[in-house]
RNA sequence: GGGCGGAUAGCUCAGCCUGGUGAGAGCGCCUGCCUUACAAGCAGGAGGUCGGAGGUUCGAAUCCUCCUUCGCCCA
């Protein structure tokens, strides 16, 4: 047989990828849950962008995803994972506007009909890339159901959402100030918008009053918006105006009429004498106390615009360019007009002074432009019915979400959450299936197009222009993939889901909402658990992006350490809830893992060549106890582990068993058994044994190298190991030898340690000596003369008596072992390093007999905790004396 | 302004909920080894007054209060 010393994961990943899907062990089938054969479990996967591209954050996530699933599958659940695409409005839509840039034109040359055309063009030669990149990580979602937020049953769901929601009251058509984009040319929802801290000025403005009896100073931050005020507004409780309020100001330099808002109308006259008015949300402290008023542009004024009853002067087009209530600076972009009003403003003295001000500003998630407050009639969700369910639903316990101290963030968000605009001033998506009549101005809300008018009969029905918010039908992708509205078998076997997977950014866009739809429209929320991943990082913490150039690409990470490899290294650096800190570093740790897996399967498979099959032999060594023991303990380590969502401490206990006690230990023990044939075929039974459950153990984490070895293994039993069972505890009951072997491998530690310190040359044999010349240590070591012998080069082992002048002493358990060096050893060194440990012995016989000597401990503690530090005090003691004689008799 | 999370070895983190182990791990570092599975490896080793100050307690990394400091979310 000729098995490579490095393992190479290319010759392998796509091998197995390919016959594990071939096979159709991905894909989930109703039948059996709804027969009540099999339990289900069911992930969503969540749906990554169409215009997206593999990053790490979907490694992370889908590597998550793929080992609960592959886990729960090999346990024997009917397993479900649903894949898609989002059609990502926004983000798709720029996309193309990008390209038909390119050849010089907009969406408004093509029309909406052509440019959609474009859009799905784009879709199908593009849009499939990312799931692509998914199975090269092993991802082991059922395709044959992969869904499309645009699908045919995806659109049809989300329009009857809409309806039904429109029915109960819940969606609404208002004039609001919500978030523009200006470069989108679109409406945001309040969580699409990113604030940042951003440089600016405070601008003290003066505004006379029209009595001629002086001026009042406002102070803002956008002073290119004063051209749209309609009031000055102060604290009622402000001593500094009380006297003012009442009185009227003018607007400097003003000297134009402007139009008041309103939607579908013409507006009114505004002139430029405003009032000053009271109102207890004006903040004293903020700038001189008195606050210009512009309700078209800002959120706050908007509030205090409608409660005084004052009009909106909008002074900016969707472009944010000022219209013709901004007068002589109509067609300067909203930056240029700030600079130019300034200037203007302060030639005539209209400025007081100008501040350095530090201040969040709202930028576009889609491409960072400055967000601009616009009023504008849009359409809306209201929210706090959905969102009191969604709240009942994780309080009940009936969702919960890990990390825990989520929790809190999530309520505090529903209990503050603000209706949720849902329009959107773009093509591509689910139009808004709101119908206006020509001829009597009816509104009709209908899932298909009405064939004509229901008040009046008119065919004459014009589509509202907008379509909806992408999360309009991410929310309904847990209901909407099985088949909402429709009852269908997907539905009824596996609604509702288990388990969602994704990173904490998307909480409140995706996860409370979806829970919202859920618990709406089905009574039940879609999942029993959220589990929130962190963010992947740069070492040094920042975000990863590609124009820090520090965002590794998972292909090329994938070329290099396999993909096994990432998804271990992930693993192993995965914490919970808490972000990722990436370093290619530990990918070497997974590829290196992964070189270990296969150069130990390497060297059982070799050394078993032309061995036929055996069973776990019924008479075995303390070596083989001790390794059964410990893959007992790892099985029910790492099944707590995957049970209560820390799959990094899983991924560790994988690691850690398998190397530091199979390969490091347990192989390197039967090694001498190998080499003589009589004990060989046992030796090998029972590290075959081992590494077959392992394998089987691993398998989520490392689904190729395992299935790989596996295949190849004389004790496999079934066809592949994707749908082997899962491992559970055999129940072994060899602690005591665990004890034994501990022992003895602390022993060949200290030895190697003594060997190391003395600089014994490596061929060099070494004798032990134990003081005792009876008792179940000595048994211990005479039997195992064999192990000593070959890991740690001793040739002799003598019970009883007193050891030979020059030695070094070893004291394991508080038994006594000499290593006679006569010649070899050096006298002040050994003394020194006795020295050294008598003095860290010497502190902990101090502090324990402090403890000891103090009458309220001994009063006041457990006797259990008492009695412990009696023995350790006892220990030490115990350790130290020996120590000593030794010490002085080195010394003679 | 409201809220959340963190500060333990050079770095990244575990331990804290439920107080009592001689505070652990990985990486990095130092020393020695190409020992017939693996140098992507093997063996050995050094390294920490647990952010600070009080308090509770027989006993505090762990519980309480305050402070310092870093990060994040929301407005």
């Amino acid at each position: 047989m000729d098995i490579p010393k490095i393992y190479d994961p290319k010759k392998v990943e796509e091998k197995w990828y390919r016959f594990w899907e071939e096979k159709g062990y991905f894909s989930a089938s109703p039948d059996p849950v709804l027969k009540g054969q099999k339990k289900k479990f069911v992930v969503m996967m969540p749906p990554p962008n169409v215009t997206g591209i593999i990053h790490m954050g979907h490694v992370i996530d889908n590597t998550l995803q793929d080992i609960l699933v592959r886990w729960r599958r090999m346990q024997g659940y009917e397993t479900l994972w649903q894949p898609g695409i989002d059609h990502a409005g926004i983000a798709t839509q720029n996309v193309v506007e990008k390209e038909l840039a390119r050849e010089g034109k907009t969406r408004f040359d093509l029309g909406r009909e052509e440019f959609i055309r474009r859009v799905w063009e784009w879709k199908e030669k593009y849009g499939n890339t990312i799931l692509q990149q998914l199975r090269k990580l092993g991802v082991s979602a059922h395709w044959g159901r992969t869904k499309f937020t645009l699908d045919p049953d995806m659109y049809r769901a989300v329009m009857e959402a809409f309806v039904r929601l429109y029915s109960e009251g819940l969606i609404y058509k208002g004039t609001r100030i919500i978030n523009w984009c200006p470069r989108c040319g679109t409406a945001l929802a309040d969580d699409e918008v990113e604030h940042e801290p951003e440089k600016g000025h405070l601008w003290y403005i003066k505004y006379p009053l029209e009595d001629g009896s002086g001026y009042i100073t406002v102070a803002t931050t956008r002073p290119e918006t004063y051209l749209g005020d309609t009031a000055v507004a102060v604290n009622p409780d402000d001593e500094r105006y009380r006297d003012l309020i009442g009185k009227r100001v003018r607007l400097p330099l003003v000297d134009w009429t402007r139009k008041s808002f309103a939607p579908g109308g013409e507006g009114s006259d505004v002139g430029p004498s405003i009032p000053v008015i009271a109102d207890p949300l004006v903040d004293l402290e903020f700038g001189t106390g008195a606050v210009k008023v512009t309700p078209a542009h800002d959120p706050a004024d908007y509030e205090i615009g409608v409660k005084h009853g004052l009009p909106a002067v909008v002074v900016m087009d969707p472009k944010a360019v000022m219209n013709e209530n901004a007068g002589p600076y109509k067609g300067l972009d909203r930056f240029e007009a700030r600079k130019k009003i300034v200037e203007d403003l302060e030639k005539a003295g209209f400025i007081e002074k100008i501040e350095d001000h530090e201040h969040n500003v709202g930028h576009c998630y889609r491409c960072h432009t400055v967000i601009e407050p616009y009023i504008s009639e849009q359409w809306f969700v209201r929210m706090r019915p959905l969102a009191d369910k969604a709240m009942d639903a994780v309080k009940s316990g009936e969702v919960s979400i890990i990390p825990d101290f989520w929790k809190k963030v999530y309520f505090h968000w529903l209990e503050n959450v603000r209706d949720w605009c849902i329009s959107r001033q773009i093509w591509w998506g689910h139009r808004i299936p709101v119908y206006y009549c020509e001829d009597c101005g009816e509104i009709t809300v209908s899932v298909e197009k009405p064939e004509k008018c229901p008040r009046c009969g008119s065919s004459r029905m014009r589509q509202d222009e907008d379509v909806l918010d992408t999360w309009f039908s991410s929310w309904l992708w847990p209901i909407s993939t099985l088949g909402w509205p429709e009852d269908t078998d997907w539905l009824r076997a596996f609604y509702p889901g288990d388990v969602l997977v994704t990173g904490w950014d998307i909480l409140f866009f995706w996860v409370a909402r979806m829970i919202m739809s859920g618990t709406h429209f089905m009574g039940k929320a879609p999942f029993k658990y959220v589990y929130l991943h962190g963010l992947v990082r740069d070492e040094k913490r920042r975000k990863l992006s590609k124009s820090l150039g520090n965002s590794p690409d998972p292909l090329d990470l994938i070329e290099r350490y396999g993909a096994d490899g990432v998804r271990m290294g992930m693993m192993l650096i995965t914490p919970e809830g808490r972000d990722i800190l990436f370093s290619e570093k530990k990918m070497e740790l997974g590829r290196n893992f992964a070189n270990k897996i296969w150069n130990a399967s390497r060297f059982l498979l070799l050394n078993a060549e032309g061995m036929e099959k055996g069973e776990l032999p019924d008479d075995l060594e303390l070596e083989d106890r001790w390794i059964l023991q410990g893959l007992d303990n790892t099985i029910s380590d790492v099944l707590r582990y995957m049970e209560s969502f820390d799959f990094n401490s899983a991924a560790w206990e994988l690691y850690d068993f398998f190397w530091h006690e199979f390969c490091d230990w347990y192989l390197e023990s039967i090694k001498p058994r190998i080499k003589e044939l009589s004990d060989k075929k046992k030796a090998l039974n029972v590290a075959f044994y081992v590494l077959e459950k392992y394998l089987r153990l691993l398998h989520p984490f490392m689904p190729f190298i395992t299935e790989e070895i596996w295949q190849n293994l004389p004790n496999k039993k079934g066809d592949a190991l994707i749908i082997a069972d899962y491992p559970e505890p055999q129940g072994f009951s060899y602690s005591e030898d665990r004890r034994r072997f501990d022992l003895l491998r602390e022993l060949i530690t200290e030895l190697r340690d003594v060997r190391a310190s003395f600089n014994v040359p490596k061929g060099e044999k070494i004798s032990l000596y134990m003081k005792d010349e009876s008792g179940e240590v000595a048994d211990l070591i005479l039997s195992k003369r064999q192990l000593l012998a070959f890991l740690a080069g001793v040739e002799e082992v003598r019970v009883g008596g007193d050891p030979p002048g020059e030695s070094a002493a070893i004291i394991v358990e508080n038994h006594e072992f000499y290593v006679p060096l006569g010649g070899l050893i050096d006298v002040r060194k050994e003394l020194d390093r006795i020295q050294r440990e008598l003095a860290e012995l010497k502190s902990l016989i101090d502090k324990t007999r402090r403890k000891l000597e103090n009458p309220a401990f001994l009063e006041k503690a457990p006797k259990e905790v008492i009695q412990k530090e009696k023995e350790k005090l006892e220990k030490f003691r115990e350790k130290a004396r020996k120590l000593e004689l030794n010490a002085s008799r080195l010394s003679t």
